[in-house]
DNA sequence: CGCAACATTGAGAGCCATCAAGCAAAGTGG
DNA sequence: CCACTTTGCTTGATGGCTCTCAATGTTGCG
């Protein structure tokens, strides 16, 4: 098979429309989107597998097409701060040049794309709509950033809570917010410090939203949003 | 004058030799330097005055060359969260396109260089090292965002302070780190909304340090950091 | 001098961290 | 198939840190 099979050949239709459909490539004509998706390559992940590492050089860019990763820079002393939870629409690894400020890996079986940085940049530089694009994607990464700061910064327990569930939710596709179900495969200890919280207090705030009637837990690691007006105004989403 | 005399002459001799000991241009040649200063112009700000405005489209970059900046973001309910303290070493509207995610203002009478944003970027897609130089400053962003967030997410209040105090110290010239003096300008308020704490803390949390021997205070807003390593220990610095 | 703005300090309440115990589910080995 | 262990979640009790409300300095300015 030659390289040029390859790339119209190596993702399934599903992944390929995911991938079209992404920030990455709005706007992009069909061959630019073809000259991208050509460098892309799908990778596999286990669960709890290794994707980038804090401190190696960013050689890659990747979007995730299926399961969930998490992102977390940890500090000599042992203490760690997570960075966020990756889904489909999200982004990895796109700060720019240098190393990697963060390690990344998965909570449950993934498909990422990876773009090669050398290649990826290159295409960058000829196709100006692409550029737009990352740009456009920087400063959402940045946004989230801030968001994530003020929540930490500004709210109690149960709120912060409300707030990475709000988060989640809007990333969810348009098909499943309508039945308000998400799955939260990390441990407590993972979403304590996502919210600079302790284990125990990530769980007394999950009970709290419980027994408020804002959210209902399964042991199958999901979570049902039953009231997601109260969910948004505790989240405190602008 | 033309234009091109006034890009030689409308800078004094310091401000030209921080412009160009910058990040921003280092390892530039000469006469891409000098390119890049005939686009900067150099304004001067009163105190309180704004110099950019969430939500506004991002039309320049700035330097700040003397004075300190104060940048934040605000919510809709009226809470908001400081992001920075500015001076000269440090960056301001560098966030890729689109809007600016937060406002700024002048803490003290400052002067600042801008580009203007059309003008740098594309200068930057002639000069690869400039655009080096720009990622990296896009990473010096992230990362300390990041850094501003384990603070806020892990530390208790007296070692939120010890961090913007070192953070603030390390950015001094080296002739002035000597001395272990900084001014603080901003109001205890502000330095609240910055650490995650309110005004109160904020002022405890002086006064912890103050009595643990590790800072003096004096009436004309500035600092004595009287035991660096203590406070590089509390600040936890990697 | 008096006012306004800011900083400090105090008292009390509330929220979160810590230490600890109990529970449930999944895996392990006999 | 059943103890036994492991892992993760929940809940309780207690103490400490921070927030809130309030009063008292302090500085600078009209």
């Amino acid at each position: 098979m030659t390289a040029g099979a390859r790339s119209e050949q190596q993702f399934d239709e599903d992944t390929r429309s995911r991938l079209l459909a992404s920030d990455l490539c709005v706007n992009l004509a069909a061959e630019e989107a073809g000259r991208l998706l050509a460098i892309a390559r799908l990778r596999h992940l286990q669960t709890g597998e290794l994707i980038l590492t804090q401190g190696r050089e960013a050689d890659a860019v990747y979007l995730p097409v299926t399961g969930q990763l998490q992102v977390e820079r940890s500090a000599g002393n042992g203490q760690r701060q997570v960075l966020a939870f990756l889904q489909h629409g999200d982004y990895l690894g796109f700060s720019n040049g240098g190393r990697f400020l963060y390690s990344a890996h998965a909570l449950t079986p993934c498909t990422v794309v990876q773009f090669p940085a050398p290649a990826f940049y290159s295409l960058a530089e000829q196709i100006p709509t692409l550029k737009d694009n990352v740009g456009r994607i920087s400063n959402l990464v940045l946004a989230h950033v801030l968001d994530h700061l003020f929540a930490i910064g500004q709210k109690r327990a149960h709120a912060r809570l409300a707030f990475l569930l709000w988060q989640l939710w809007l990333r969810l596709p348009a098909a499943e917010q309508a039945n308000g179900r998400l799955t939260l495969p990390m441990r407590r200890a993972d979403i304590g410090d996502y919210l600079g919280l302790t284990l125990e207090t990530t769980s007394r705030a999950f009970t709290r939203l419980r027994t408020d009637g804002l959210i209902a837990t399964s042991k199958d690691h999901s979570v049902e949003l039953r009231d997601l007006e109260a969910l948004r105004i505790l989240a405190d989403v602008r």
